[in-house]
DNA sequence: GCGAGATATTTGCAATTGCAAATAATGCTG
DNA sequence: CAGCATTATTTGCAATTGCAAATATCTCGC
């Protein structure tokens, strides 16, 4: 009746949950959780962003970043600041600490990519990553 | 430093997550959520199931998932019973009230795997879901 | 430069979540 | 067939979640 086993959106839910469920594990031993490592990757990747620019790119609702945003700050792993120019608008960057802890994750980060990709062709897992993109443009501005 | 639009975790989670938030908004209108779509996928798939075996196959935590199958049993979508054979273990079948609802939400959920594979040749298509299996797979057994 | 509407963030709140402990039933070993 | 490790599910609990309302700031048109 329904084959879940070729359901698009069936495959990338399994591979995601089970690709966080590993590395939020590995996460532990950085004092970081998931949600906070991938602040911090978005943080690494454009420093200075806003907090509703952050919740758009890490796909985190802004409400729960905002909490989030706010136990990393506490945990002195990033600052927030009113932007100049506009003073509703939050600024997030990095401090040092929060600098450091990133690239102690990154190599983890890059070999649990390797553990996913293994077997496949670097061609091939290029090619993967440009049809996720692709998807993921197909539904932007979608409102169900 | 770190390039997130390349890094698959990211874009298998991003797809995902936007994926999940459209089609979500999509099924209220079905009277049931994602999650419980999910179940109903699965046992549409599969009956007569276990509840740890359906834990698996959906990638929802079996706690959550005991509590969950419980609202979906009030809600008349599917029945539980104790294996025959083995009393800890819960078989669970989809009532026909369950059958139905699924019957109904299947073509939304085609629409939306179109909808989100627009653009890309069916060749790709394959390919792509064969490699989120091959990512699976390679997962499978990690222990952080 | 004053309001009305737009935009950014925070907060209230009820619900869902997932870990760990508890419970229940089975299977194995001697 | 008794005891003990194993497996399946449920439940306790604290934390996270996301919607909606509240708050704060900005931007226009006039």
């Amino acid at each position: 009746m329904f084959d879940l086993t070729r359901y698009l959106p069936y495959l990338i839910n399994r591979s995601g949950a089970k690709l966080a469920l590993a590395f939020g594990r590995e996460l532990v031993r950085f004092g970081v959780t998931l949600q906070e490592w991938r602040v911090l990757a978005a943080l690494a990747a454009h420093d200075g962003q806003r907090l509703s620019d952050l919740a758009t790119l890490t796909s985190i609702d802004v409400s729960t970043l905002s909490r989030l945003v706010d136990r990393m700050r506490r945990k002195g792993l990033l600052a927030r600041a009113r932007a100049n120019g506009d003073g509703r608008a939050v600024r997030l960057a990095l401090t040092d600490a929060g600098r450091q802890r990133t690239r102690a994750i990154v190599p983890e980060a890059r070999r649990y990519e390797r553990l996913a990709l293994r077997g496949i062709a670097p061609a091939d897992a290029q090619a993967l990553k440009r049809l996720l993109v692709r998807i993921y443009g197909n539904l932007e501005g979608i409102e169900g």
